[in-house]
Parts: structure tokens; sequence; C-alpha cells
DNA sequence: GTAAAAGTTGACGCGGCGTCATTGATCGCT
DNA sequence: AGCGATCAATGACGCCGCGTCAACTTTTAC
């Protein structure tokens, strides 16, 4: 089984590691989301595991680094699809109803663990720069700039460009959760047209239009 | 002088009351600053004033509440201005553009504060919701409702618009704090026609352009 | 098989938190 | 002005979570 390949593979220390740290993301996702950010405590987390308190501090330095960490796993799950239907994009249009489409498709799915985050009045963060996020958003600065490069798109700043995708993404995405009238499809199709509508109007260098 | 007419008008104990609660908020933003939000405690807070520890819980129930606190101060800074320049404006173009560019204004003025606060790895709060931010949201919404019903714009779901605006808002003022080159004109000028650009593009039922 | 290396354990000391009985100041009334 | 009543300020105290570390267990390397 796929656990002895492990075994073989790696040597028990490394598996067993990987386990635990495992075990503790699993559990903090399931306390924070019962207790709220906020109220949890390192004890919380780990009496959830089989682990001892000290055990917890070989993996990570604090809560904060544990919801650090959740979150890294969230990007690193929605990523791939941003970039998937960036790539498959084959006009302007489609690289900017893709990237809202997936995005806003994973929010509504973890619309739980978004929502339950969202609900603590106590915590304090919404969208924090963990590095898998940056890294997020890094990856769409680059897409932007080769579609400026490739001339689909006007000359302007990449990086005010990213900005304000991502400003309109992370808010209509909020609109998503918190309303029960809203779809996907609705929301996607709004930030599209917004967005493509508002990137005509930017003052273009180079007045080629694709299509 | 005005604190006489004060103390005449409100009495000692509302007079202190008031001045206590200012001077916890007046210690609690220089400490921020200083140690940053995750680091500093309450204790720390209250060491910086003439009052002892148990005076705080008088005031507010925790440094969270501080923190709301002093947000709210800002937010009643800001939505004054934003409201008169959208009073003020005499078309959709100026209601768009003026928001912005106060909205530029205040934070890169404010930057300090703004950046000693994003400063902080520990800290897990980038814009929360506080009563009074949210309230300012609303002011917005309404506005554009009152926009939409003028047919000065076309007849979208003011939720997703005061969204929208709002996330791009917030983003573009964030490259505005990080980036050195980037002026307040340059980045209020790239928002408006963004977003102007973009309304006009959103499907409208009532096909009528001002101006 | 054995010794070294790596990891786990939970008891412990430290420090911040929030409370509360006490003290001091202000207010309302005569 | 004087006097009780009301209300806020004070800081010592008990509680609890935090992060550490010496003792112990498991894995690895030879």
């Amino acid at each position: 089984m796929s656990a002895d390949a492990d075994h073989k593979l790696r040597g028990k220390r490394e598996e067993t590691k990987a386990s635990n740290r495992q075990a503790i993301i699993d559990a903090a996702r399931r306390v924070f989301a019962e207790l709220g950010y906020g109220t949890t405590t390192v004890r919380d987390i780990i009496r959830e595991t089989k682990l001892a308190s000290g055990t917890f501090y070989n993996y990570f330095k604090s809560k904060e680094e544990v919801f650090q960490a959740l979150r890294d796993e969230t990007a690193l799950r929605v990523r791939p699809r941003l970039r998937a239907e960036r790539i498959r994009a084959r006009n302007f249009e489609e690289f900017i109803s893709g990237s809202f489409r997936a995005f806003f498709d994973f929010v509504k799915a973890d619309q739980v663990t978004f929502a339950t985050m969202r609900d603590n009045q106590d915590l304090q963060h919404v969208r924090i720069d963990t590095p898998e996020v940056l890294a997020g958003f890094d990856e769409l600065r680059v897409d932007l700039e080769i579609a400026i490069r490739n001339g689909v798109m006007p000359e302007t700043d990449p990086d005010l460009l990213m900005a304000a995708m991502v400003g309109v993404a992370f808010e209509v995405a909020g609109q998503l959760v918190k309303r029960e009238d809203l779809t996907v499809a609705d929301a996607a199709q709004f930030a599209t047209a917004l967005f493509l509508g508002g990137v005509q109007a930017l003052p273009r260098r180079i007045p080629r239009t694709e299509r």
C-alpha cells in the first residue's frame, strides 16, 4: 500500500513527521471552524490530535502559523485552476471571464470554510498575504504582462491591473458568500463585463484589438 | 475656555470619561505603531497612560476593541470627504473620479498609520468590517442607487457595483502605499478610467447617456 | 546489537488577562 | 456648605495559556 511505499522511500521519521504535520493542520481546520479563530488556543488544536502539547511547537511556532499553513493549502488548490484557465484562454475575454469564473466557483464550493472564518467577529483577518497567496498574485501579474506584450491588452501598469482584478475578485466573492440570490454565473458575468469594459477604456499605446 | 464649557455642559464625570477614553485610544495608536499589533498587550497600552490596568476594562473589552475604535475614528474622518465629493459631482464621471481621488489622497496622507499596520507580519487584519467602515460602504451603495435611479448609470446590482468599487479602491490604495513611483493622480486616473469604462460596458436597461 | 541522532512528552515557570473588593471623587439634595 | 448616594479608578489576585526543556522513546546507521 501507499503508506508502505512512503515508508520505504522516505523512512519512518520523515513519514510520521509529514503525517503529524497534516494531523495538526486538519485538527486546526476543524477547531477553527468550531470555536472561531480568535477563541481557539494551541491547546485546543493539539487536544484534537494524539500528540502532546510540546510537539505542536516542533511543527509550528504559533496558531497564526498553522492558520497560514491552512491558507497556503487553499491557495495551492486554487492557483492551478486559475493558471489552467488562463492558459486555455484563446483571447483576452476568455482570459478574464475564465479567471473570475474559476475563482468564484472555488469560493462558492469552499463557502463553508470561507463563511466560518468570516462569521467570527473576534478574528481580524480577511485576506492576509501569505507567501502562497502572494505567489498567486504574482502569477496573475506575469500573465497580464504577457498579455500586454502580445498586444491583446493596452500597455498599462500590470501591477495596477492585477490589483484591480484582485480587488474586484475578492469583494465580489464576498457578495457571493453573503447573498443568497447571487449565482456564480451572474457574479462572473458582472465582474467580466466590468473589467473588460474598463480595460478597453484605458489609454492604450498599441491600439490594436484582437478577435 | 473650552474645557470649562465642557465641564459646565457635561459635568466632570462625563468629561473625564471622554478624556480617558481618548487617552487610551491615543496611547494605543502609538503603541501599535511601535510594537506592532500582535505583540502589543493591554498592559503595554495602559502603561502609556496615567491610568491603572483595571480602568482599561471600563472602556474597552479587549485590545481588539481599541483597534476597532481606532479604525472607526479613521472611517469617520474619511466618510465626510467622500460624501462631499460625491455630492459635489455634477455627472457620473465626477462622481467616480472624485471618490477615488479623495480616498487615495487620504490613504497617502495617512500612509504612516497604514504602513505601520501593514508592516507587522504577525498581525492578521487588513480591512476589517467595523461598524463605521460598513456604514461608509452603505453610504456609497445608497449614492450608487440614486445614480441608477437618475439614469446616469446602467441599472445594475448596486451591491455588486459597490463591492467592485471598494475592491478596486482598496487594492489600488495598497499599491499606492507600496510603490514609490505611483502618484495619487495616476492611481486615481487609472481607477477612474477602469471603472468608468467598465460601467459603460455593463448591460444597461435604460440606454441613456448623460453629459 | 548497539550507540548516536532525532523526535515526543508533559510538568513547569512566566506573564498577560479580566475581575472585584476597596478607595476616592463627583453629584444631587436640603 | 454639608452629607449621603452614586459612580469611576485602583491594583492585587487567581486563572489559564504559552513556550521551554530535561527525561524518555523510537528510528537510524553501522
